[in-house]
DNA sequence: CGCATCTTGGAATGACCGTTTCAAGATAGC
DNA sequence: GCTATCTTGAAACGGTCATTCCAAGATGCG
């Protein structure tokens, strides 16, 4: 019979996301992963293939352990409003403080690398950006629902706008933007798609 | 007396700014860019300097030659929310069609990458956002001043808000989003903070 | 214990990284 | 046309890139 493992294959791809999280995939070399992860080349490859077959499977498992529940807790919240506002009270607390301040967003940053073309990578940043704004979705239909909502806005091209709005604080923080600020700016917008009368 | 340069150094660096803007700065080689231009890698280093320093002189030319004009038009428009309106319709063009289909921005590029951790990179990011803020704050001053603003909005973080936005929309596009669906994203987003009685 | 099977350590692979060096070539004033 | 001064071509620098290979070590079953 064979030998086992002499490492933790989950702990090891941890170590693997947050490096890839925060210095992108170019500019991370298996040398840094090797250091990073105390395990040897050899075993890298066995375990996770090449660098890239490495990275795809760290952007999926930051989007199944990171975003996947901060997501689905959105959708479940049927507060409307409040609960996207805690959505983005929560997204600009991890961004600009704590052990991931000026990390940004694993799948934003992926956006704006070359490992975009890759056709496997491309279809997960799309289908990461459909469970964002299906997540918002959910919530201001909700809020339509209780009235929270202007009248006559549409709850569908909402949830995009406020998408597109999340991946604005994921770069801009990336960069060092002043979290205040940044809540200042959702509550802005919250307050722009508002009903007037609440 | 002294020889001359041989080449046009305007024209490299266009060309160099290109590069950049495509792949980013972690996944293009000095190769890379003595193929494109032609020129040598000698003549490289004594007009730019090394990698870093020509990345930070493209990333200030794509700001000055390509985002500068477009923000000082928009400041300048003082139709108001047409002024907003058309700025992100160019915008969108730029990103989804074109010469330039699927870069996304140079600016927004470098938030994402491990690049932003130099002082002089983040620098001129916070002077790009600013100006891109301020250009949005005086076209919502005019648009208030016309009375197209919803009543009670507050310009300086409208802007912001639009800012933000703008950073999503071209993060967006680099992953091949949709041309239409963003228009009617930012469609949404400007009627969110309309005022309802124009 | 012996053996088959997998994992591990570490060296080696060729290619490419950014950068430097230096001789040969080109230029403008004398 | 000579010379001083800069530019250019091309090779070479040490280092790092991702990846592969193989012998040595570890494991569980018979």
């Amino acid at each position: 019979m064979p030998d086992v493992k002499h490492f933790d294959p989950d702990a090891t791809l941890e170590t693997v996301v947050r490096l890839f999280w925060r210095q992108g995939v170019a500019s991370t070399g298996i040398q840094d992963i090797v250091n990073a992860t105390g395990l040897n080349r050899s075993s890298l490859y066995a375990t996770f293939g090449g660098k890239m077959q490495l990275y795809h499977t760290a952007l999926e498992r930051y989007a199944d352990s990171r975003s996947r529940p901060v997501l689905d807790r959105l959708a479940e919240d049927e507060r409307g409003l409040p609960a996207v506002a805690d959505f983005f009270t929560g997204l600009i607390e991890t961004r600009c403080s704590g052990e991931y301040a000026q990390w940004g967003c694993m799948v934003s940053n992926a956006h704006a690398g070359a490992e975009n073309v890759d056709p496997a990578i491309r279809a997960l940043l799309d289908r990461q950006h459909k469970r964002l704004r299906d997540a918002l979705h959910a919530a201001l239909l909700n809020a339509q629902a209780h009235g929270q909502l202007a009248p006559g806005a549409d709850p569908a091209a909402t949830a995009e706008v406020l998408a597109l709005l999340a991946h604005g604080v994921n770069l801009r923080s990336r960069a060092g933007a002043d979290a205040g600020q940044l809540r200042q700016t959702v509550a802005t917008a919250l307050h722009a798609i508002s009903c007037p009368a609440a």
